[in-house]
DNA sequence: ATTATATTTGACCAATTGGTTAAATCATGT
DNA sequence: ACATGATTTAACCAATTGGTCAAATATAAT
């Protein structure tokens, strides 16, 4: 049925995201997707005809769930400082959600960079308005002047990198304790919040 | 010759670098790394026995040439926003001249976390130390009061990811223009050491 | 010249892997 | 009961890939 079948085809595309995402398109195996689906291999070429198929709308849908929602809190007419808090706190909040996805996105834009950077085009993907919009509030108040690529830059990287290299810094600064990280990233929120806007005040 | 021996020694193990850091360790292709190389796959079995070893010794590589010198800056009796400001110049110049090591770092760690880690004990790298210069600087000064791990994870954000993000950020922020991006981690070092400086100050 | 080592060449193997196929079975709605 | 599509099973194929091997050649030291 329409049912069954939907209700199958997500949970590939949901095994399929689970193990692209920790293994990348070249590590990842038909046949380990086909296990995390409960199906097997034979399905999954019955609903994604290839390999690169699937990636690519893995890779698609990666990129839909996670950029978006982004611009909607910038728009807000609300002050600067404020407008940062709302961003940084719905932004770790997706990011805890998918905590693989950016490493998943940058490593395999460095594999094939022409090819896949397509679904940005093709998402209608522009941060040139989320900068002026940016601009127009750093002008604004008595901040201090900064480049405001600078600035968006610098709130990506405090809000990506912790989430993104835990592997690494879970390990190397929290001797592998896993809810020590946890209750780490859960309190990180306000340590950048408070961090960036002190940062700006002049 | 033992000259020409470690002449192409070096010769496979700079290849195999920019061919690891680049695609990954299931990406990269032995073949591949003997054509970079200039030399046959025959050769290179020669040298190293399997692709396991030669990717272990490029990891090992990686990681010695990359996490020390760190420390000696933040062991220097200097002010904590001096002992700050030559870090961030000096991670960001070590940064720039191994763009790929950071993303290579985590997604291999990522893949292989257990077995590869060892390598990280092996190089006995321990920052708990380091964490505790940073403590005893944060105290000394009239600073905001801040937790070190928090600090440390903050200024390592700012360094790493618009390097290893660049794939992304150079394509989405800068139309792809690689001499502005360029410009735009050249000055960097000022502008990160500026905003974590400036977020100290109470 | 001889020896030893480095290097090349090209063929080759075994395992893995993406992908296909055909037939059987299961489930469901009509 | 019948038809239809979903699913399984298991065998299979072709290409890729890591790895091996042996013989030929080059290069230098002794």
């Amino acid at each position: 049925m329409a049912d069954q079948s939907t209700n199958t085809q997500t949970k590939i595309l949901e095994a399929a995201s689970r193990v692209f995402q920790r293994k990348g398109m070249e590590g990842a195996r038909m046949q380990e997707i086909a296990d995390e689906a409960g199906i097997n291999k034979a399905l999954l070429h019955y609903y994604y005809r290839s390999k690169d198929k699937l990636f690519l709308e893995v890779f698609r849908l990666a990129i839909h769930d996670f950029i978006p929602g982004i611009r909607d809190i910038l728009f807000r007419d609300v002050p600067l400082t404020q407008k940062l808090d709302h961003f940084i706190r719905e932004y770790m909040r997706v990011l805890l959600e998918n905590p693989f996805v950016p490493m998943f996105i940058i490593h395999e834009l460095q594999r094939d960079p022409d090819r896949l950077f397509q679904v940005f085009v093709e998402a209608g993907i522009d941060p040139s308005e989320i900068l002026q919009q940016v601009e127009r509030s750093l002008k604004d108040n008595d901040h201090r002047s900064m480049d405001p690529k600078h600035l968006m830059i610098n709130v990506l990287s405090l809000c990506i990198f912790p989430v993104a290299g835990r592997p690494l810094l879970q390990r190397i600064m929290f001797d592998n304790d896993g809810r020590a990280y946890e209750a780490f990233l859960e309190e990180r929120y306000q340590v950048v919040s408070n961090f960036v806007i002190n940062a700006l005040q002049s």
